[in-house]
DNA sequence: GTCTATATCGGGATAGAC
DNA sequence: GTCTATCCCGATATAGAC
């Protein structure tokens, strides 16, 4: 029987759901992706397994349910380190360290994500259609990073550097998903290292004399995205 | 298994080997790699499922040795541009162009070899321990790419830029997979724009001045690297 | 709409006989 | 080296309970 009493923000469904994809994250961190099957995540939720399969149309549809929670749960933190930190650089680090630590107990199955990167056809691909709203949103915040920055930054390249942004941030995590070095060190001693350098190209490419340099990055950029209208 | 090494006296086995793969490839480039069944496969070639396996251990090895069989179809082709083509930019682009001329009818089932690109695990993986020597080869082919450029390459950078140019190429061909334009024509556009970026931007990174910048560079090359020592 | 149970299929992968 | 038989698991289907 239902109980009508319970306050209840979320129904009986959205609690199944939640124990479904608990129990998968909770095997996929354990055993990784591949060593989990379907039927020992159903039994970890204690649902049978028609009914996983339910709430979520595959195995995959899982690790889709975790990136999004993720982009959710990861939002108002983000927001946080906005509305705290200044400059540039510190205003960078400081949203890829909130997803650094988020990801980390994840890492040994984030490659179940990033694994269709090479397949468009594949609804989970980062770059791919279904999970635009969540690269959009990402996105964005990298656009928010840029506030505040004093009008040093050249007009021409800055609509595009959002977007730069967020593939330089797929590389570190892919490199990050590879670092066997202890605690990942190497990535972070990367991190640091390449937003330096960043920055200072950022600046190096802002000086006037530049301007043809900035031009042929735009067009480059314009010519990757072609006529698709990607965001 | 089969020793990859030797150029291979053609015995039986030999022979079952390379039937078995060109079904596979020949399917792969027809239906696509999840389309295509290791029955199928086995069928085509005419040998039974089982024997299919004690040839190949998965289906993603047959991705694999179509890379080996690629590596060594395509480097007598890149030496003899290399012999031909004079000018750092013209001989990176001839490299460029042997490659995707030779990818070009496996393009669509070439996502299969990149899946794999974020799974270190997995034995497939472009950046792993098993694709090494293929690898080895190709940087190779890029390092070779720099003679007879006069002395005005950076010597500190200089040491690096073979394995960067084979990430960009790596880059270039991930873009190739994803790109639905007519015939990839935006990839032809990238190539040619983002070839040309490259090396203005390593010939503006040649002056005195941003020896400090080419530092950075190779620090961070360097902290990527670690000590593992990948070359 | 939510959930169970069970049967079935397709396909990757393996074992073991020959 | 080659085959047949089998296993495992993701996915689907179905019938029914609440």
């Amino acid at each position: 029987m239902t109980n009508p009493d319970q306050p209840a923000p979320k129904g009986k469904a959205d609690e199944t759901r939640s124990r479904i994809l608990n129990a998968a994250l909770d095997l996929f961190r354990r055993k990784g992706f591949e060593q989990s099957t379907m039927r020992e995540i159903a039994s970890e939720a204690h649902v049978a397994l028609g009914n996983a399969y339910y709430y979520f149309d595959s195995k995959e549809a899982l690790v889709m349910a975790f990136y999004q929670r993720a982009g959710d749960e990861m939002a108002p933190r983000v927001e946080e380190v906005l509305q705290e930190v200044k400059g540039l650089e510190k205003r960078l680090s400081a949203i890829l360290a909130v997803k650094f630590e988020y990801f980390e107990p994840n890492r040994t199955f984030l490659g179940a994500l990033l694994r269709h990167a090479a397949d468009p056809e594949h609804p989970l691909s980062p770059f791919g259609e279904e999970t635009r709203r969540i690269r959009e949103r990402d996105i964005e915040f990298f656009a928010r990073a840029f506030e505040g920055t004093r009008g040093d930054m050249p007009k021409d390249l800055a609509p595009h550097l959002p977007k730069l942004l967020w593939l330089y941030q797929m590389g570190l995590i892919l490199f990050w998903i590879y670092d066997r070095s202890p605690n990942q060190r190497r990535t972070t001693v990367l991190r640091e290292k390449s937003l330096d350098l960043l920055t200072s190209t950022l600046k190096l490419l802002s000086i006037p004399l530049l301007r043809p340099m900035r031009k042929r990055i735009v067009e480059l950029v314009l010519a990757a995205e072609g006529d698709e209208a990607h965001a």
